[in-house]
DNA sequence: ACTTTAAACATGTTTATGGA
DNA sequence: TCCATAAACATGTTTAAAGT
C-alpha cells in the first residue's frame, strides 16, 4: 500500500505510476488511520507511520513543568502538551546529525567527489529537467527522477533516508539562480522548476558574504558575448516549453531593495553586519546571484546616472521598478522603514470597527491617491519613465512610452522571425489562454497608472498595425 | 530586539515598521546565535529561542535505543539522534490540544460566536485585504493586520500563542475559494493573497464530502445574475490592483482532473472512497469550490455534449483544457494512470548514464513528438479546438480560432470602454512590463502548438486593426 | 571558492474533530 | 452545515558547518 508522501522507494519504474506520489504538495491519507484519540500512544490495530519528513523540531514545554534537573521520565514528557499559554522553554538540544563528514577511503580512492558519482546535486537536477520534453518538473518529480535514475538515491528512498537528499534538492533549487520556479496554474499545485535561461552558464557561485557583486563597465561590455550564449539556452527552453517561456517572461528577481552593497545606498542602511534592525535592506539574499547575463535594454550603459547603479543592473531584472528608486527620496526611506510587511501601514489610519459592515469602513486610500504620492518619484525612478521624461520617447495622451520595453529583450540572434519581447509577452498570454495559463505574478509596487489603450494603440502604430511574435 | 519570525507582538503600529517581520518567507537570524555544538544543552551566554512555529512534530528515535518500558530520562532522550539509518519507531504520542472546546459561558452570553467578535476568520481576512489600497496582502501582512486591528489577536501575538490563529489564517486562505494566491514576482517572495472575484459572494461552503457540486441548467441560467455581481467585484479588485488583475487573469483552477464526481467519469476511477490506489482522480479537493460565478464563454450551454459536463463548467475555468478531456480516450487513461508525478515517464525510456555529458543523452521526445500523440484528442478536448473543428470559426493558416476567447469574459456591464478578455490579458502583460510583472504560470499540459502570429494577425483583422482594453 | 549536509523556519494544502 | 482548531505534511528559502 502506498503511504502518503511515499516516494515510491525502490519500486520498478514501470509500476511507479500506480503508487507513486500524488501531484503537488498535498499527499492525502489514502486510508484514513483510525483517530488516535482515546487511548493515546499506540494501539495494536494501528501502527502510525513515522512522520517528520523534513526535519526534527524542538518541542515546547510548559514552563510550569518540572525542570530538567528533575529528570522527568519519558512518560511524563509524553503527557506534556506541546503548546500552552505559558512561555515555552527549550528543553531539547538540537539533534545534530553526523558531525564528522569525512569521506570514506574507498570513495576517495575512486576519485568520486560524491558517493553517487561525479555530478553535483545541481548538475543532477539540471539533468532531470533537461530530460523532460517540457524542460520542467515539479519538486516531487525531481525526487522521483533521482530515485529512478541514480542507484545511490534509489537505495535511500525510504521516508527517513530520503529526507536528507530531498532536503538537499530543495536547497539547491532555491539557492542557485540556475533554477527558477514558475507557478503552476492552479490552486493546490506545486511550482514548476525550470532552468533559468538568464543565469550565467556553468557554475553559479553562491554569493560570498561580503563581496559586492558590482558590475563594472567591462562586465557590461562582456555581456554581448554572454548574452549570445544565454540566448541559445533561451531558445532551447522555449522549444521545450512549447513557446510558453521566454527569458523575459520568467525572470528571477531579488526580493531585496538591492541597495545593500551599493555605495549610493544610504549609509544608515548599508551596514548590514551591524544593523540590529531587521529592516529589509539589512539582508543579503543569495537568490540574486547570477544575473549578469540577461539582455540589457538599450538605455542601460555604464554611464548611467547613480539612480541606476551598475550593481543592480548586474544582478536582476528587478531593476524594472524596485531597483530604480531614488534612495534619497522620502518615499524610498519610508518604504525602507516600513519594510515589506509595513507596506500597508497607511491602512491603519482607517482603523476598523469590527462590527462595521464593510461598506461603513473608511474607504482606504484609492490606488490613485496612493499613486499620486509616488508619482513624481516614479517618474525618475523607473527607467522607462525617466527616459520618457528626458524626451527620448514620444509622449502622447498620457502614455509613458512603451517602445523601450519592446526592445528590452530584443534578440537579433533569435531563430524566429521577430523577437520583440513585449510582443512575445503578449503571445505567451494569448497562447496560454486555451490551457488556463492565466495567473500572473504581481510586483510589490502597484502597477503604474497608464492609459494602456493609448499605449498599445501607439505601439501598434509603430509596428505597422501588426504585432510580431517570437514563438 | 526583534527575533526572527517575531510578528511584532503587541507593539504600537507606528513602531512596527522598525522591528516588524521581514518580507516573505525568509526571516533571517538578525544576530547569529553562537553555534550550539560543543557543550550541547543550554549555555548561559546563549538562550536559544523556542522554535516550532507551526506545529509540534513527532520525533524519530533509533529503534536500537532503549524501549519505552525502560523509561529513559530526559538526558538520555536528548542525546538521541533524531534520525538514523534504522527504522524509526514512534515514541511520542501526538500532543493533542484542547480536546474540549466548549465555549465559555460569558462568550455565549454575549452571543459572540467567537471570542473576538462576530466575524469569522474568513471575514476578517477579507476585511484585511479590502483595507489595503491594492487589495492584496502577503501572508505575513495578514498576520500583522490581525495583530494590529483585533485585540484578541493582539493579546495573543507571541510566537507560541499566535501559532494557532496563524494556522487558522493559513487554513482559511487555502481552503476557501474566496481567496486566491497570486505569485509574487521575484524569487524569495511569498505570494499575494487577494479576493477571488470569481468566487461566489457570501459564504463559500466547504465542499461536503459526498455532494456532487453539479450545476444543472437552472444554475447556469442563474449565472447572468450572479455574473453581474461578480463583475462589480472584479471592477473593484481591478481598480485596487491598478488594472493588473482581471477575473480572467487570476483564476483558481482545480488540480484535479475534475471527473471524480462526474457520471461520465470512468467507473474504475470514480469510486473515490474505496480506491486504495492513490491516483490523482481518487481525491477530492475543496479548492475547486465556489466557481459557479465566472463568465461563461458563449459556447457553453446546458445542452453541451458530455465531453463538457456541466459539473465542470460549474466549478472552474480549468475547463480550458484539463476539464475537457475525453475520459474514454486511451490518452486520458494513460495520463490518469501515470498521475501527475508520472507525467514524464516517457523520459525513462532514455535512461541516463550518469557520467554521460548531457549531449550524449538520448534526446528526449520533442515537444512536437509528444504533442503529436495528444493532438487528435486535443482537437475535441479543448472547446476552442472543438468549435473550430465544428466549423463555427473561420480557420486560416493554421490558426485554431481565436475569437471565442476574445469573448470568453466579455462583460457588457463593465464600466470601461471595451472589455474583451483576451485584450485585457494582453494589457495586463504589457502593463506589467515596467514593474517586472513577467512570471507566468504554466499548465500541466504543454501549450498547444499554434501559429500565434497568424492567430493574432487574424484577431487584429477582426478588430479594426486595433485592440481595446478594459483597464 | 565550492559542495554536501543539517537545520530552522515560512508558506501553503489538506484532513480530522468537535462545537454551535 | 458551518466554523474553529489542531495537526500532518509538502514545498520553498535561508543560514550554518564541515569537507574538498
Ligand atoms: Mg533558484
Ligand atoms: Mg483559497
Amino acid at each position: 500500500m502506498s503511504m502518503p508522501g511515499d516516494e515510491g522507494a525502490g519500486l520498478l519504474p514501470g509500476v511507479l505510476g500506480l503508487q507513486g506520489p500524488l501531484q503537488g504538495p498535498p499527499q492525502p491519507l489514502p486510508l484514513l488511520p483510525p483517530p488516535l484519540f482515546e487511548g493515546g500512544h499506540e494501539s495494536d490495530d494501528f501502527l502510525p507511520r513515522s512522520r517528520c519528513y523534513t526535519w526534527p523540531m524542538q518541542q515546547f514545554f510548559d514552563s510550569t513543568s518540572p525542570l530538567i534537573s528533575r529528570e522527568p521520565t519519558v512518560a511524563q514528557l509524553l503527557t506534556q502538551p506541546c503548546s500552552s499559554n505559558h512561555l515555552p522553554i527549550l528543553l531539547q538540544t538540537p539533534a545534530k546529525k553526523k558531525r564528522c563528514r569525512k569521506k570514506p577511503a574507498d570513495q576517495l580512492a575512486q576519485k568520486k567527489p560524491n558517493p553517487w558519482g561525479e555530478e553535483s546535486y545541481s548538475d543532477l537536477i539540471a539533468k532531470s529537467l533537461d530530460s523532460t520534453p517540457e524542460g520542467r518538473l515539479k519538486l516531487n518529480e525531481i525526487y522521483q527522477w533521482f530515485s529512478d535514475n541514480i542507484p545511490y538515491f534509489r537505495d535511500r528512498s525510504s521516508q527517513e533516508e530520503a529526507a536528507g537528499w530531498k532536503n538537499s534538492i530543495r536547497h539547491n533549487l532555491s539557492l542557485h539562480s540556475r533554477f527558477m520556479r514558475i507557478q503552476n496554474e492552479g490552486a493546490g499545485k506545486s511550482s514548476w522548476w525550470v532552468i533559468n535561461p538568464d543565469a550565467k552558464p556553468g557554475r553559479n557561485p553562491r554569493r560570498t558574504r561580503d563581496r559586492a557583486a558590482t558590475a563594472d563597465s567591462k562586465t557590461i561590455g562582456n555581456l554581448k558575448e554572454t548574452r549570445r550564449k544565454a540566448r541559445n539556452r533561451v531558445k532551447d527552453i522555449r522549444a521545450m516549453m512549447g513557446g510558453s517561456v521566454s527569458s523575459s517572461q520568467v525572470s528571477i528577481s531579488s526580493h531585496e531593495p538591492l541597495f545593500a552593497d551599493d555605495p549610493n545606498f544610504p549609509p544608515m542602511f548599508r551596514d548590514r553586519a551591524n544593523s540590529a534592525l531587521t529592516n529589509p535592506a539589512s539582508r543579503v539574499s543569495p537568490s540574486m546571484e547570477g544575473f549578469n547575463d540577461f539582455d540589457f535594454p538599450p538605455w542601460v550603459d555604464a554611464s548611467a546616472p547613480p539612480q541606476i547603479p551598475a550593481d543592480i543592473v548586474d544582478r536582476t531584472q528587478e531593476i524594472r521598478l524596485e531597483g530604480c528608486i531614488d534612495a534619497n527620496s522620502p518615499a524610498f526611506r519610508r518604504t525602507l522603514l516600513n519594510g515589506i510587511n509595513g507596506e500597508h501601514k497607511e491602512m491603519k489610519t482607517a482603523k476598523l470597527e469590527l462590527q462595521d459592515p464593510p461598506m461603513m469602513q473608511t474607504a482606504p486610500p484609492s490606488y490613485h491617491e496612493l499613486n499620486a504620492v509616488r508619482s513624481q518619484n516614479q517618474q525618475m525612478q523607473n527607467p522607462l519613465l525617466r527616459n520618457a521624461a528626458l524626451g527620448q520617447l514620444p509622449k502622447q495622451g498620457g502614455s509613458y512610452g512603451f517602445s523601450p520595453y519592446s526592445t528590452w529583450n530584443m534578440s537579433p540572434g533569435m531563430s524566429l522571425p521577430t523577437t520583440q519581447s513585449c510582443a512575445s509577452q503578449q503571445v505567451a498570454s494569448m497562447g496560454s489562454l486555451p490551457v488556463d495559463l492565466e495567473n500572473l505574478t504581481l510586483p510589490d509596487q502597484p502597477l503604474m497608472e497608464m492609459d494602456m489603450e493609448a499605449v498599445l494603440r501607439h505601439e501598434l502604430s509603430q509596428t505597422n498595425n501588426q504585432l510580431n511574435f517570437d514563438i
